[in-house]
RNA sequence: GCCCUCGUGGUGAAAUUGGUAGACACAAAGGACUUAAAAUCCUUGCCGCUUGCGGAGUGCCAGUUCGAGUCUGGCCGAGGGCACCA
């Protein structure tokens, strides 16, 4: 048998495309148009595992829908600012650029050898400035709707990247890039208003019917929609505050209070800021909620103020104002009503200061006497020692009643709030997008001039200075507009602001003008399906949906507020984990397989311990570099593979005898595909029967179900099917045409999977033009079907048939079956189901 | 603590509207071919008894139904998200 040469073969098709432009694309109005886009990577030097899943499962979608005759738009770039290469480049003595053009090579040539059906044509990458001249534009453009702004605020300090973070990058109070425990640090920064959009952006949530649930429903949490009322307490003591705001969705616990808490950046500190006891009690406040012991402790604690809170529905009843360090300022007004009895929190903070615990909401199986006496009572009920207010169901009616009252003595307002705060977008780095604005000599910012757009990077940078590298670049920092002096701003945008729009980009990637051009967009978007990975479920795709309403906000010219029609996450690439007898991870190159068990590769004495399977990742070693697995198995093997075991949306187990096995198989159909070009050779004058049409057919029913469904692992199941059906079927003699007609369907179904090996073996068909298989429902009829007997619910046989059967024949066949007869003598047959074609259920 | 998702052989998984549980693979064992090995092909989910057949079986316990992996309720377990959000 001749072997199967993916070297070469690959290599051919991967130019033919390549020299053909097989994948670019243009608009074209007569055709439906189909987006197909992949998050796309950051080019960090080489691609893992985890791309070539997210570009296959993307690619066979792009080939499927594209011989369904659909215009695909198939486009790849790169997100190629931010800090890696900055600190590459530090340690290696090169500039970011450099290291990221090198990078970008190296990563386009390894995706080329995946065979993906890319656009390259429309390749951007978000570092050059002919893509970040349009994103500062864009900025300025929000800068005019008042969308931008800038304000002095505690942030999220990393302080071994050196950069603020915005909240969604803060990870259990550790910088998501660096590990590093976040401080506060109060600097001034740019934001862009997303919260302006939360209930837009959560409205938007239920439109998405294409995305899944659990991505909506973790937006839906981040956007943090809650109903209540705010409230103003009236309070006394011997300073000149006569009242405090707070916000509370339980309004109707208020005869509960007992005390005022207040966040220790609220005003009221002001008055403190000299006292040395609140001060100390402000540095621990500070650590709490950044330390990993802080959060697990969780201890509530509190520093009494000198004022005195008086209940608004009860004003003889004054209660304690305190600073307490579970209460923040950028929620709600930075000061919470405290009502322990049916608040957790509250609870604990009123058992540690012995406050008052007053039951006001008792269950429904409970008297009036129900007293609060562990833990605080959060559930529904009826409301008791709440004078005017007793009686109502909480909480419901009780919440909606108590705002009422509170609107018309006018001490409460209904409001709703979001949890989702503006998004801080200014960077401390060098390797960024930079801020097109200046400050004047007074410290007031200015726009720079559109005209003067883009604001340049400069190059050849000192990046060993302690901090932003663009601070000491007074060459740069330093410019006369109109004969005035200015500085520039120095911060750079987070990464996350280029990936906000690349996909409008994709659309009118030369446009020189504008980010796009507004003919391109109509056509184009929205994306109809976007594949990528669940870690992105907040931050990126929050922050691109908010970037279409931000755009679209008073702009008649554009009104996309969606940008992403269908949304798919694939699931990770795992592969088991090694460990040496020192407890060192092992990486499966350096390991030997001796009689089923395991040793290292260059000391067998040592055995190596398996243990469980985990996303690959560098720190346990447990990476297969695809380059590698391309060089020794082929592109379409491991396409093959890396579809084969598990459903694209869950993780799977990369494995040695599993990509083997795929190549094994590839070789084998090449071997049928051998077989298949002899027979047709033969040409015989008659088919044998129809059979090989009809298998045909119900594997191209269902192929184009699967590949509909997103179930990729089932259509690899179905081309084993067929092969094997093919591979014992096809010395029968069948006619040239009937060969050749059926053959090129299966072939052109499994392009998508294996466009290599499926291109190769059409071509020696001598077929060029490819179409999506139909298939034909009439030949789906069956003329013989298998019917299930049962005897009370229990299968006890089958029985062939023509379709179409009685049940009074199917009936008497079962009596003259002796097995199936065996049950029924001597018994009462009380009832009879029969689902037609398919079972009869006997009831004896 | 709150929210979401999921529990099927040794493993990854299939199973239209409730209607043959385990398709398709991986691993292991046995067998065929071979002087031998590799490669290839075939058989095997579990428990019984010799083949053949019988029994139990989709995390556990109930329920609905002629019939439940699928629907309902409760429990147990795993994974993910959020975390002082008032």
């Amino acid at each position: 048998m001749e072997r199967y040469n993916f070297k070469s073969i690959e290599e051919k098709w991967q130019k033919f495309w390549d020299k053909e432009k097989t994948f670019a694309t243009k608009i074209d109005k007569n055709k439906k148009k189909f987006y197909c886009l992949e998050m796309f990577p950051y080019p960090s030097g080489k691609i893992h595992m985890g791309h070539v899943r997210n570009y296959t499962i993307g690619d066979v979608l792009a080939r499927y829908k594209s011989l369904k005759g659909f215009n695909v738009l198939h486009p790849m770039g790169w997100d190629s600012f931010g800090m890696p290469a900055e600190n590459a480049a530090k340690q290696n003595n090169l500039d970011p650029k450099t290291w990221t053009e090198t990078n970008i090579s190296n990563m386009k040539s390894q995706l080329k050898k995946l065979g993906l059906s890319i656009d390259w044509d429309r390749e951007i990458s978000t570092c050059s400035d002919d893509y970040y001249k349009h994103q500062q534009n864009f900025f300025l453009e929000l800068l005019e709707k008042k969308l931008v702004y800038r304000k002095e605020n505690y942030v999220n300090w990393d302080p071994v990247d050196e950069t603020v973070l915005a909240n969604e990058q803060v990870i259990n109070g550790k910088g998501w890039r660096s590990g590093a425990l976040v401080e506060r640090k109060k600097l001034s920064q740019w934001f862009f208003s997303i919260s302006k959009f939360s209930q837009k952006l959560l409205d938007g949530l239920d439109k998405l019917g294409n995305w899944p649930n659990k991505v909506k429903t973790m937006q839906k949490n981040w956007i943090g929609k809650s109903f209540g009322c705010e409230i103003d307490f009236k309070v006394e003591g011997n300073l000149p505050v006569k009242k405090i705001k707070c916000f509370t969705t339980r309004p109707d616990t208020l005869f509960g209070f007992s005390f005022l808490a207040l966040s220790v950046d609220h005003a009221v500190s002001e008055f403190y800021k000299d006292n040395k006891e609140f001060n100390k009690f402000k540095k621990q406040c500070s650590k709490t909620g950044t330390t990993e012991e802080a959060i697990a402790v969780g201890e509530k604690i509190g520093f009494k103020t000198d004022l005195l809170a008086i209940n608004p529905l009860d004003p003889k009843s004054k209660v304690p104002v305190y600073f307490a360090n579970f209460v923040l300022m950028d929620y709600g007004f930075g000061a919470v009503f405290g009502c322990p009895a049916h608040d957790q929190r509250d609870f604990d903070f009123a058992k540690k200061y012995k406050l008052k615990i007053k039951t006001v909401v008792r269950p429904k199986n409970e008297n009036d006497n129900f007293e609060v006496d562990k833990e605080a009572y959060a559930g529904p009920g009826i409301l008791v020692n709440s004078d005017f207010l007793n009686g109502l169901e909480a909480p419901d009616q009780s919440i909606l009643e108590t705002i009422k009252i509170l609107e018309q003595k006018k001490i409460g307002q209904k409001k709703i709030n979001f949890r989702l705060k503006d998004w801080g977008i200014s960077r401390q780095r060098y390797w960024g997008c930079p801020i097109p604005i200046v400050y004047d000599d007074k410290g007031e910012a200015h726009p720079v001039p559109k005209s003067m757009l883009p604001v340049k990077l400069p190059e050849n940078v000192n990046l060993k200075v302690k901090g932003n590298p663009l601070d000491s670049q007074l060459d740069w920092k330093e410019i006369k507009i109109n004969g005035k002096k200015f500085t520039r701003e120095t911060d750079t945008l987070d990464t996350f602001v280029c990936s906000s729009w690349y996909y409008l980009r994709f659309c009118s990637p030369k446009e020189s003008s504008y980010g796009f051009k507004k003919e391109d967009i109509d056509y184009w978007m929205p994306v109809d399906q976007y594949i990528g990975g669940i870690e992105h479920a907040i931050l990126h795709l929050l922050y691109s949906r908010f970037f279409m309403q931000a755009l679209s906000h008073n702009n008649s010219e554009f009104s996309l507020k969606e940008p992403f029609d269908g949304l798919f996450t694939q699931g990770m690439v795992c592969h088991e984990t090694y460990k040496d007898p020192d407890g060192n991870w092992v990486s499966p190159e350096d390991i030997e397989s001796i009689d089923g068990k395991k040793y290292l590769k260059q000391d067998k004495s040592k055995p190596i311990t398996v243990g469980s399977s985990e996303s690959m990742s560098k720190s346990k070693k447990n990476t297969i570099d695809p380059e590698n697995i391309i060089a020794n198995y082929g592109a379409d093997s491991a396409r093959l593979f890396i579809l084969s075991d598990s459903p694209p949306e869950k993780d799977v187990q990369w494995s040695e005898e599993g990509i083997a096995s795929s190549y094994k198989f590839i070789q084998k159909l090449w071997n049928l595909n051998l077989k298949i070009l002899s027979e047709i050779k033969k040409d015989h004058e008659k088919d044998l029967d129809n059979e090989f049409e009809k298998r045909t057919n119900s594997f191209l029913k269902d192929i184009t179900n699967n590949l509909e469904e997103f179930s990729y692992n089932k259509i690899i199941a179905n081309l084993h099917e067929i092969y094997s059906f093919l591979i014992k079927q096809i010395e029968k003699p069948y006619k040239k045409l009937t060969l050749t007609e059926n053959y090129k369907k299966i072939l052109i179904s499994i392009t998508p999977i294996i466009p290599h090996f499926a291109y190769e073996c059409l071509s020696q068909l001598n077929i060029k033009k490819l179409d999506w298989p139909t298939y034909d429902e009439k030949l789906l009829i069956k003329d013989k079907i298998n019917i299930v007997i049962q005897i009370n619910g229990k299968k006890r046989g089958l029985i062939e048939s023509k379709p179409g059967i009685s049940e009074d024949n199917l009936f008497e066949i079962i009596t003259k079956d002796e097995k199936l007869n065996k049950y029924l003598i001597d018994k009462k047959i009380n009832k009879r189901i029969y689902i037609k074609d398919k079972l009869l259920n006997i009831i004896i």
